[in-house]
Order: C-alpha cells, then sequence, then structure tokens
DNA sequence: ATAACGTTTAGAGTTAGCTCTAAGTCAAGA
DNA sequence: TCTTGACTTAGAGCTAACTCTAAACGTTAT
C-alpha cells in the first residue's frame, strides 16, 4: 500500500503519516526498491494502533516511548505493562472529568430552557 | 481578593487568569481605585467555570464566543443554549472515543500479565 | 521520451494555549 | 522615607503537534 491509500484508510493525511514515522510512533514502514514506502498489513496495524491511542489524547512523547520499548523486545515487557497502567490511570481520571462537564452542561442547558420559555412569555 | 489568591484557590497560575480575562474568556474582573483586580464572588464564579470547561477541553475560542454572547444580554440565549449543545454533543462523542481506547487499554494490559508470566516460566 | 502526477527529504511555518520578561506602579513594614 | 514584595502592562518566547514548501526523484500513460 502506497501513503496515500494508508492515508484514505484511516483518514490521516500522509504529512501526519510521515511525521508520526520520523518520530518514532510508528517502526520503519517497508519499502520498494526505489524507496518509496509500502505499507505492509503489520504497518498499517501500528497506524491504526496509534490513531486509537493519539484520538484519546496520548501524547507524542508517551507513544515514542512505547514503540522504543517494543523495538527493544522482550526484556521490556514489564516497562511496557507500567507505561500501559499509568496512561489507563490518566485516562480514566480525564474520561471522569469530562463526565462531571458534561453533566454541567446538561444541567445549565435544561436551565437555558426554563430562561428562553420565560423570555418569550414576557414578549406578549 | 487578590490574583495570587485566586490563582491560589483554583490552582490555576496568576498569569493564565490574566491570560483569560485578556482574552475576554472572563468578564472583566472588578478593580481597586489603583487599578488592581479584586475578584468579586461572581468573578470567581466565572473562574470557576471557565476552569472547569477547559478541563474537559473546550477551545478558548469556543469559551470566548459564549462569554461574547453572554455579555451582550437575553436576546442571545437562543444562541448561547446551540452553542451548548454543539459543545456537548462534541463532549460526548469525545468520552466515547476515550472509552473504547480505554478498553483497549486494559485489553492490551491483560495480554502483557499473560505474555510475562509465560517469560518468566521460560527463565527456569 | 516526455508530460503529469505521486513520492521523497530536510527544514521552515503555523496554531493553540500558555508562560515568561521587562519595566514600571503600588502597599506595607523597619 | 526607604526597601521589599506583590501587582500592572505589552509583548516576546515556548511547547506540542502538526502542516507546508521546495527541490529532487519515481511511475505511468500517451
Amino acid at each position: 500500500m502506497t501513503i496515500s491509500q494508508v492515508s484514505q484508510k484511516y483518514g490521516l493525511p500522509a504529512d501526519t503519516l510521515r511525521y508520526y514515522e520520523k518520530a518514532g510512533l510508528i517502526p520503519p514502514v517497508h519499502r520498494t526498491e526505489s524507496g518509496i514506502r509500502d505499507y505492509q498489513p503489520e504497518d498499517c496495524n501500528w497506524v491504526e494502533f496509534i490513531k486509537c491511542m493519539r484520538s484519546a489524547g496520548l501524547s507524542i512523547e508517551t507513544l515514542q516511548k512505547y514503540v522504543t520499548l517494543f523495538r527493544k523486545g522482550n526484556k521490556t515487557l514489564q516497562a511496557r505493562k507500567a507505561l500501559l497502567l499509568a496512561e489507563r490511570d490518566r485516562l480514566q481520571a480525564q474520561i471522569k472529568a469530562m463526565q462531571t462537564t458534561l453533566k454541567r452542561l446538561n444541567y445549565k442547558i435544561d436551565i437555558y430552557d426554563d430562561k428562553i420559555v420565560h423570555c418569550e412569555k414576557n414578549l406578549h
């Protein structure tokens, strides 16, 4: 698969795919003889994984660390697990904060309904 | 209340409080005769509200718009409600995405547990 | 074989959201 | 009154995460 096909498939700009690879969020992608990227299924899986993690707000730096550990093999299993646990906790806390804000938004919206009804009454 | 007391109370740097005010996320704060900020309870409520919304990821621009509408009075009730509805939908979608990622992280963590057990067995 | 279009790189530019600096003003204690 | 420390402003600087540019090279259709 070419970079533009992968870009299409995952809805990520080609520039971003190159940036992720250069930054080490994705292991080096396979290439044709002439040096053009030729994404293998395994490369696509990395793209999809990183897209998912980025969409939840995991930082570039954290994902770099994860991939760096991954590429060092089995001796980094514990470290990778610790990294994932830390990110999970962060994510859980963030979701909780967002749910609190969501409730508050809903409450505010209800109040707006009341206010609007009240104001329209006054028009007559 | 002085700016440093408000900074303490809400855990936001004084620079950030000034920035929010200058950017219009918070209506102009009350001042002493000599021009020093003297936060009234109503100013504090704005700070707390903006802090909550920012923590859930609402953008500076969106909050500027909301405050601008607010300061124009009752004729903007509908517009403000529409803005809140849009943000609520955005927030709900984001929470959903994060929950998906959370599940995936938990799944991955389980797999790491298995892998670690397997690797440690091989050490003997 | 040449036009047209896709891909490559290094590196510059952009945006959001702060964060810091400098130079000055104000308020309280010795 | 002088010093110390908090406050003020405008504006520069910073970081994360892209996004774009330029110049060169590859591929495909006519």
